[in-house]
RNA sequence: GGGUGCUUAGCUCAGUUGGUAGAGCGUCGCCUUUACACGGCGAAUGUCGGGGGUUCGAGCCCCUCAGCACCCACCA
């Protein structure tokens, strides 16, 4: 092995013989286990997110591959409609032409181009960050596979009237122009104004005063409205007002959907331009009046000096005009929450349209019941709530697109507007065909599908519905699927209602949800505040030059550059090192706490960084010693005689330690703990592997003993090969590397550790005896290290140890590993001390009743052994009071649990003794002055 | 306006049925000990957001207040 852990170096090419081996596919006959990866945009790139969710899914895959099951981790990509259209018009526009100069086949040809380009990247990113992804299975969401499967899925529903076709306002994006779902339009609140408008009476003297947001939209006014209890205007209602510059009289009508206590109690109705108003348009059979083009401009029902006003400018000549006609009241600063859409942050405009729906109301009840009854479980079950809350409110969802990008939805149309939804034009055709009689000319819809309706079917959709294909008996329902909390309603809540709909079960047992990864100072990672990492940053290391391109190049708002400079600069003043994706694996592991967000801190990765370090040299120590002759060691000279050491009581301790270990990592795994797994890890394999039996093993490996270095040498190789099948699913690189060589030595046979078996805990059972022993030898020795440490001795230099009160089983005890602490506590000697033969002046540290001594003899400053055993003192007596205090209690001694109690009295018993010897002690040291 | 979650060591976070507060990073000593200075050994550090309650006993359960975060919602 190299004496440096370079992963660039071992990373990649482990990855490709993997790949090559075709050890990704699903491979055994026996029980199956089915990951489904959200499919990301094709055009982005993976960010810190999709790097923890993928490292979570491998880790899952890979441990059941290990566990013999057949494993299958679905991958591909998502088309993402309207934010791959937007990257291409934004390339377009660079070029200085629009969406709209090209036809809409050259377009969508031209989107085609862009995705084979930029695919590459994910699969790419994918591929060093170890995903055990089936490559042989990579699917898209416009393949004409999963195409068929979303015209399948959409001429099904119409059949069953789950899809109608209605007219009503829709969340409306001019700049888009194109229709948004509910979910795609974020509402935040924002500084406006309201604007108190007078409306004259038209039948007489007078003025009713209306306030709004909007005073644009006054020319689409239909009525004004109060409500029917409010005293102050029952006298008007019925009567009519002349709407100024439209000059139209519009009603005053009573709904008691207005709050007289808001602007002044009068409400000016506009129900081509506001979903209440709509509402209340509804009730009161008011007329539409539409005074918008798509892009948000008046239209040709504004007066014609202001048609092709853009909305805020319409605002403004508007109010302006009617100042001028003394028709404006008051002004008032007013906060008020503003849509916008997600992709383009243009102000929403409800607006009246046409588009395509699916009735979700008897999918969703379904869907309820399916987590109700534990069909499918949250974990943190916690956000079932948050299912459950959306889910109850739901209403319908509007699933066409005025776009390009995306699939054609399957209904055609003709020339009397009658629709014949149909699998193919051919079926369309025939359908207009026998209902007039003869053919007539049809027309494809023009819109495409909403992005989420092909993703809702990706669990089965990409198993080859709607075809009965094996894979699907095989795979669906899928175990579980790991997600961001950000997309249960987008995505999870779809998937299972289309897959309750259309396989009659849910497509996954659990969900996994993980929270959201943000930077160092608990800022979401976005583009625009340059703070995104590119997980193969953290990876392969980028320098500061590297990286202030990287974030300054392709942003969406380019004036944003310098400020973007100017963090990046703060933040990473040197760059990125190369951490290595097994470090960032284990730390993302480590990070998958149930909380709602993660603080991602490259401190971290550089801990466990160092963590791959340690194991990297562990193993080359293990190597090292596992391949010397195991029979006729020399001895070198061994500062304290190691004949007589027993290695079994440190061998089966570490075997033990190992047994618990691999069931803690299981429990972990099972409960989607990858923190535990992560800890449970990293404590066994440095602080009781590295820092205790590597330094155990040393001087056995050396001795006389045969048997016990041959013995050493077995269970070294037995615990790493072990440990590294246990490390393997969180840091797949570095366990294959070391493994392929320890493998062999340590008797195990196969072809990789990819498809080695997991380990199994009853293979190394609990041994309590050994642990005990081992437990006793540690206290020991951390006794005379703290004397070392506090008083600053050489760790070169041996000290002599003496015993006081030594029991008869202290002494058997510090007779069979007088080697060992010998070695562990450097010492230059062990004597026990008769009873009445005095002490010379020493430092002390307590085993129980054992006293070790370390005389002080030109090593120790009795004045500074006093303070550290007053310290101690002081702790104890603490404890003591605790102890005493509770114990007197008799509401404690009755009431708490008999072993409790017990656990207490032992424990006063401990700290007595101890406190015995402390003061006994301090008296000696005390007597020196 | 509703809802959810969070507040524990300087920083980032664990703390599983209530039973003497933990880790990583950082800090401070000592150490070039032949796997590892990306290291070893030792040390320091907390009125567990405030207040109240239940209990023999509360970081954990209940109430309340404060701060923060997120989600949902049609008050013009």
């Amino acid at each position: 092995m190299d004496k440096d852990y370079s992963p660039a170096e071992i990373e990649q090419r482990l990855y490709q013989r993997w790949e090559a081996a075709g050890y990704f596919a699903p491979r055994n006959a026996g029980t199956s286990y089915c990951i489904m990866i959200p499919p990301p945009n094709v055009t982005g790139t993976l960010h810190m997110g999709h790097a923890f969710q993928d490292t979570v899914m491998d880790a899952l895959t890979r441990r059941q591959r290990m566990r013999g099951a057949a494993t299958l981790w679905q991958p591909g990509m998502d088309h993402a409609g309207i934010a791959t259209q937007m990257v291409v018009e934004r390339i377009l526009n660079a070029e200085g032409r629009r969406r709209t100069d090209l036809t809409r086949e050259a377009f969508v040809e031209r989107v085609w181009a862009w995705k084979e380009q930029s695919g590459g990247t994910i699969s790419r990113q994918l591929r060093r960050l170890g995903a055990s992804v089936d490559w042989s299975r990579e699917r898209f969401t416009l393949d004409p596979g999963l195409s068929q499967a979303v015209m399948e899925a959409f001429v099904r529903l119409h059949e069953q009237g789950l899809i109608y076709r209605g007219e009503r306002l829709v969340n409306w994006d001019p700049v888009l122009r194109t229709a948004l779902s509910d979910l795609e339009v974020l509402s935040e609140e924002e500084a406006g104004q309201l604007w108190y408008l007078r409306y004259p009476l038209s039948d007489g003297d007078g003025h009713v005063v209306v306030a709004t947001t909007r005073p644009e939209t006054m020319l689409g006014d239909a009525a004004v409205a109060v409500n029917p209890d409010d005293l102050r205007y029952r006298h008007l209602i019925g009567r009519r007002v002349r709407l100024p510059l439209a000059e139209r009289t519009i009603p005053i009508i009573a709904d008691s959907y207005v709050d007289p206590a808001f602007g002044t109690g009068c409400l000016k109705i506009t129900p081509a331009h506001d979903f209440n108003d709509y509402a209340i348009g509804q009730r009161h059979a008011l007329p539409l009046i539409n005074i918008f083009t798509p892009e948000a401009r008046l239209n040709e029902r504004a007066p014609a000096r202001l048609r092709g006003l853009d909305r805020f400018e319409a605002r403004q000549r508007i109010v302006e005009e009617l100042s001028l006609a003394n028709l404006v009241e008051r002004i008032e600063p007013h906060k008020l929450m503003t849509p916008r859409g997600d992709r383009t942050g243009a102000v929403i405009e409800p607006y009246l349209t046409k588009q395509w729906y699916v009735k979700v109301g008897p999918l969703a009840a379904e869907a309820i019941a399916a987590v109700e009854s534990g069909r499918v479980r949250f974990i943190p079950e916690n956000w079932d709530k948050e299912f459950f809350r959306w889910m109850r409110n739901i209403q319908d969802w509007c699933i066409s697109r005025q776009l390009w990008w995306g699939h054609r939805i399957p209904a055609w149309y003709d020339e009397h507007g009658n629709i014949f939804v149909a699998r193919t034009e051919d079926a369309a055709r025939s359908a207009a065909r026998s209902h007039h009689g003869v053919d007539v000319p049809l027309r494809q819809d023009e819109d495409v599908l909403d992005t989420w309706f092909s993703s809702g079917l990706w669990p089965f959709s990409t198993l080859g519905w709607p075809a009965k294909t094996a894979e699907l008996a095989r795979f669906y329902p899928t175990n579980v699927l790991v997600t961001g909390f950000d997309i249960i309603f987008f995505w999870v809540a779809r998937m299972i209602m289309l897959g309750l709909k259309f396989m009659g079960d849910v497509p996954f047992r659990e969900v996994y949800v993980h929270g959201l990864v943000r930077d160092a100072e608990d800022q979401k990672m976005s583009k625009s505040k340059g703070n995104v990492i590119d997980p193969l940053d953290i990876i392969d290391g980028i320098e500061l030059p590297a990286l202030l391109t990287k974030r300054t190049t392709g942003l969406l708002q380019p004036h944003l550059a310098a400020s973007v400079e100017k963090a990046t600069r703060k933040q990473y003043p040197e760059g990125i090192p190369a951490y290595g994706t097994d470090a960032l694996r284990f730390t993302f592991a480590s990070l998958a706490t149930q909380s709602h967000d993660i603080r991602f801190d490259l401190a971290r990765v550089g801990g466990n960084r160092n963590f791959c370090n340690k194991i990297w040299n562990a193993a080359r120590f293990v190597l090292l010693r596992a391949a010397e002759p195991s029979e006729g060691a020399t001895g070198r000279d061994a500062p304290a005689p190691p004949a007589g050491v027993p290695p079994l009581v440190a061998d089966r301790w570490i075997r033990s330690r190992l047994g618990a270990t691999i069931q803690a990592v299981d429990t972990a795994f099972n409960d989607y703990r990858f923190d535990f797994a992560a800890s449970a890890l990293y404590e066994f394999t440095w602080h009781e592997f590295c820092d205790w039996y590597l330094e155990i093993v040393k001087p056995v490996l050396q001795s006389q003993d045969p048997a016990a270095a041959r013995a050493a040498r077995t269970t070294l190789l037995q615990v790493l090969e072990t440990l590294l099948r246990l490390l393997h699913p969180l840091m797949p690189f570095i366990t294959e590397e070391i493994w392929q060589r320890v493998a062999p030595l340590a008797g195990v046979a196969g072809d990789s550790i990819v498809i080695a078996a997991w380990p199994n805990a009853a293979d190394f059972p609990s041994d309590a005896a050994a642990e005990r022993e081992m437990q006793w030898v540690v206290q020991a020795v951390l006794g005379i290290r703290q004397i070392r440490g506090e008083m600053d001795i050489a760790s070169s230099r041996r000290v002599p140890l003496l015993l006081q009160h030594a029991s008869a089983p202290d002494l058997r005890l510090v007779e069979r590993h007088q080697g060992l602490l010998s070695h562990l506590a450097g010492l230059a000697s062990v004597r026990a001390l008769p009873e009445g033969e005095a002490a010379p002046p020493a430092a002390a540290a307590m085993v129980g009743e054992l006293t070790l001594l370390v005389p002080m003899a030109g090593l120790i400053e009795p004045a500074s052994e006093l303070k550290r055993l007053e310290r101690r003192l002081q702790k104890i007596e603490q404890e003591l009071s605790r102890s005493r205090g509770m114990l007197a209690n008799d509401h404690f001694v009755h009431n708490a649990p008999a072993e409790v109690v017990t656990l207490e009295r032992q424990r006063l018993a401990e700290r007595e003794r101890e406190r015995h010897g402390v003061t006994r002690h301090i008296e000696q040291v005390r007597a020196l002055r």
